[in-house]
DNA sequence: TACTTTGTCCTTTTT
DNA sequence: GGACAAAGTA
């Protein structure tokens, strides 16, 4: 039960007990930040700084407010209930719960995933025959969620051209349909509850002196309107502690904002920026590549990461033939380590997209070596249970639409695209939700809900749930599907889930207790769910760098490392976005511990066709004395010949098909646009020409004849 | 109405 | 290669 400062070096010692005043705390990759947080929270409690109730700390995951959670309570005897420690959107679904007659909602308010958001705009641009050509869904989520997570309503957003106001007219009446229908999305929770603080003055009052230490974990992830959000809270007594890197910023796309950092040390007049640089984590080559890879960043707060371990191994890199060459090369090194003792699930493969990690996973399930992926359908996100979900949903809220529609006809009862076209109709025509217009068959289903909601009142929320997927038919209909006994499976699991999920007893603020169907179904979008099937099983690690932030492996392997890969094709256009690549980048390598392999292909599968690149511009930023190659460096020179004696290679490179004396895949030099790699070519002799590939500055077609290409 | 086949489109994504 | 939606068929 002690807080253990002497272990703790003079920075993160100064930041644990810094005096009442504002901080910002650069806290670089591995240097021990969460532990300075969640000291820093011990500290202020124990001595007496500050009561419990007092505290508001705030984090982007469920996962990092779980660990928060539970170092806390390692450190101290307090019961930390009584602190507001979650993510952003935990917290302000907890204030719209107090306060959902404030804030303009019905208590058992539904919040709307990502994939709900979505279905419900395709729905919204149905009703109002929208062109889809025009107006994709995406496009209008991304146009609502930008514009929500920038604090602006469609009345405020201004009517720049005719497109923007259409646009705009949809923003407007999709909020009116989650209105009707009681549901709240994402971006929505945090907007609601900044409005509801922004316009109560009592409310805000009353949470402003409340809470006195608002501390927030990675800073530089906050988009525009949660630092507003934080700011509401501002008073005379209230001290903020803002922890981030803006070196780990990679989320910008998803409308982070870099800038709060800045923003807040000027608005705050922080006195003390504190850098906390002694990385814990890595060997000192690692952390060399790591630094001088993102000196290539120009818009940095600066920080330089050090480390009194010893230098360690070199870097190691790999040059693929192909991505199954890369792949069957991770498999072998894992094979390696694993009979050297190293334990599988402390090494993590990472790469830039999902759909990498295909080629590697088949490699490993054909050596029998055990993997998990992150990221994938998580289990609160499968049909399913969002079917199951939707049941639930229409006891506690009848008037969700989104449900209706998912569960209507699911299993299929009659009720076909015509019937749902006439209720919708009616609805509209009665200004009312489709359940309250059903007739028909459908008014059958009408009164199974309204059945099994009389049933299960007072139920505890395990039979409930029982109730609800045997008397749905979803069973059932499963039962006669062919590969539905993973589903009902998982329907199982999904009773378990409620009969585990004894959530301390919900009571809000005003002291009325929540009902336990929609905490549940709260939990249920928060948490989407990571934990899955086989969780703590020893198993190599697989997930994207994105994913990979805030986690450590003794061994890492960061593979393709190609140009358009990583960095993203999509992103190297705008220098922000090449910036955001290079500190994705730089997470990536700073979450090895001892043992750091890079990786990259000279051609491999994306969208079912063959691509052939260029080595990522990293491996070039990267010292190369870091290095040590496994393969010749850019063995770009030597001409392509396929190694059949590698027995686990699947397939094989296209031919080479001499054009005017170049191959497809070979590497070439041109005096003006760099190195590059054919990619085509077509016609003969004098007329032939290649298509080649010149990373950053595109593909390009060029005539042999005239271009002066060399083999490179 | 419900199941099967063909055509389009591809980053990353804590909540 | 694979997800998803529109078009086609029993």
């Amino acid at each position: 039960m002690s807080l253990h400062l002497e272990h703790l070096n003079p920075e993160q010692l100064s930041a644990v007990t810094l005096p009442d005043e504002h901080a910002l705390i650069l806290a670089g990759a591995g240097s021990g930040k969460t532990r300075v947080l969640t000291t820093r929270i011990a500290w202020l409690v124990k001595g007496g700084r500050v009561a419990p109730a007092g505290i508001l700390a705030v984090t982007f995951t469920n996962k990092a407010a779980r660990e928060m959670l539970t170092r806390i309570g390692a450190m101290m005897t307090v019961n930390p209930r009584g602190m507001w420690i979650g993510t952003f959107h935990g917290l302000c679904n907890r204030m719209l719960r107090a306060h959902a007659r404030e804030a303009g909602l019905p208590s058992a308010f539904q919040i709307l995933d990502s994939q709900d958001q979505l279905a419900a705009i395709k729905r919204l641009s149905k009703s109002m025959n929208v062109d889809e050509e025009r107006f994709p869904p995406r496009e209008l989520q991304y146009f609502i969620n930008d514009r929500k997570e920038e604090g602006v309503r469609a009345r405020d957003v201004p009517p720049a051209d005719e497109n923007t106001r259409r646009v705009t007219e949809l923003y407007a009446a999709y909020d009116e349909q989650c209105q009707r229908e009681g549901v709240v999305d994402f971006p929505e929770l945090l907007l609601r509850s900044y409005e509801l603080l922004a316009r109560n003055e009592i409310l805000r009052e009353h949470y402003a002196r409340r809470f006195r230490h608002i501390l927030v974990d990675e800073f530089q992830d906050t988009n525009r309107l949660q630092y507003r959000w934080l700011k509401l809270f501002r008073s005379q007594d209230a001290q903020y502690f803002c922890v981030g890197d803006d070196d780990q910023s990679i989320y910008t796309f998803r409308g982070a904002h870099v800038g709060n950092m800045g923003d807040f040390e000027r608005e705050f007049k922080v006195k003390h920026v504190i850098r906390l640089e002694q990385n814990y984590r890595s060997h000192g080559n690692i952390l060399d590549a790591a630094n001088a890879l993102i000196a290539n960043n120009r818009n940095r707060l600066g920080k330089n990461l050090w480390t009194s371990a010893g230098k360690g191994e070199p870097v190691r890199v790999f040059e693929g033939e192909s991505d199954n060459d890369e792949a069957r090369w991770i498999v072998e090194e894992v094979q390696s380590l694993a009979r050297d003792g190293t334990r599988l699930s402390h090494i993590g493969v990472l790469y830039r997209s999902n759909a990498q990690s295909r080629v590697v996973e088949h490699a490993l399930f054909s050596q029998g070596i055990p993997y998990r992926v992150y990221g994938g359908l998580r289990f609160f996100e499968r049909a399913e249970i969002k079917h199951a979900l939707a049941y639930l949903r229409l006891i506690a809220m009848p008037d969700d639409d989104n449900a209706f529609l998912r569960v209507a006809n699911f299993p299929p009862r009659g009720i076909g695209a015509r019937s749902i076209e006439q209720l919708q109709d009616a609805a509209k025509l009665a200004g009312a939700s489709l359940m309250k217009v059903a007739d028909g068959k459908a008014a059958a289903f009408k009164r199974l809900i309204e059945d099994l909601r009389s049933q299960t009142q007072g139920l505890p929320l395990k039979e409930v749930v029982e109730a609800v997927i045997a008397k749905s038919g979803l069973i059932e209909h499963y039962k006669n599907e062919r590969e539905g006994a993973d589903r009902i499976e998982n329907l199982e699991e999904l009773v378990n889930a409620a009969a585990a999920f004894t959530e301390e007893e919900r009571v809000n603020e005003s002291g009325e207790t929540i009902d336990p169907l929609t905490a549940f179904l709260t939990h249920a979008a928060l948490e989407a769910g990571e934990h899955q099937a086989g969780d703590g099983q020893e198993a190599l690690q697989m997930m994207t760098v994105h994913s990979a932030k805030g986690l450590e492996f003794d061994v890492v392997f960061i593979t393709g490392l190609e140009e358009g890969l990583f960095p993203h094709e999509q992103s190297v256009t705008e220098p922000e976005g090449l910036e955001e690549e290079r500190r994705l980048a730089y997470v990536a390598i700073t979450r090895a511990r001892h043992r750091l392999y890079l990786s990259h292909a000279q051609t491999r599968m994306l969208h079912g066709q063959t691509r052939y690149n260029i080595p990522s511009r990293f491996l070039e930023e990267i010292p190369q004395e870091l290095m040590k190659w496994l393969t010749p460096r850019f063995s770009r020179q030597k001409p392509f010949t396929p190694d059949f004696s590698r027995q686990t290679r699947t397939t094989l490179p296209r031919p080479a098909r001499d054009v005017g004396g170049f191959r497809i895949g070979q590497n070439v030099m041109h005096p003006k646009f760099g190195p590059g790699v054919i990619i085509d070519a077509e016609g003969h002799g004098n007329d032939a020409r290649v298509q080649v590939n010149f990373g950053n500055l595109g593909v390009k077609w060029l005539a042999v004849a005239v271009a002066k290409l060399q083999a490179a």
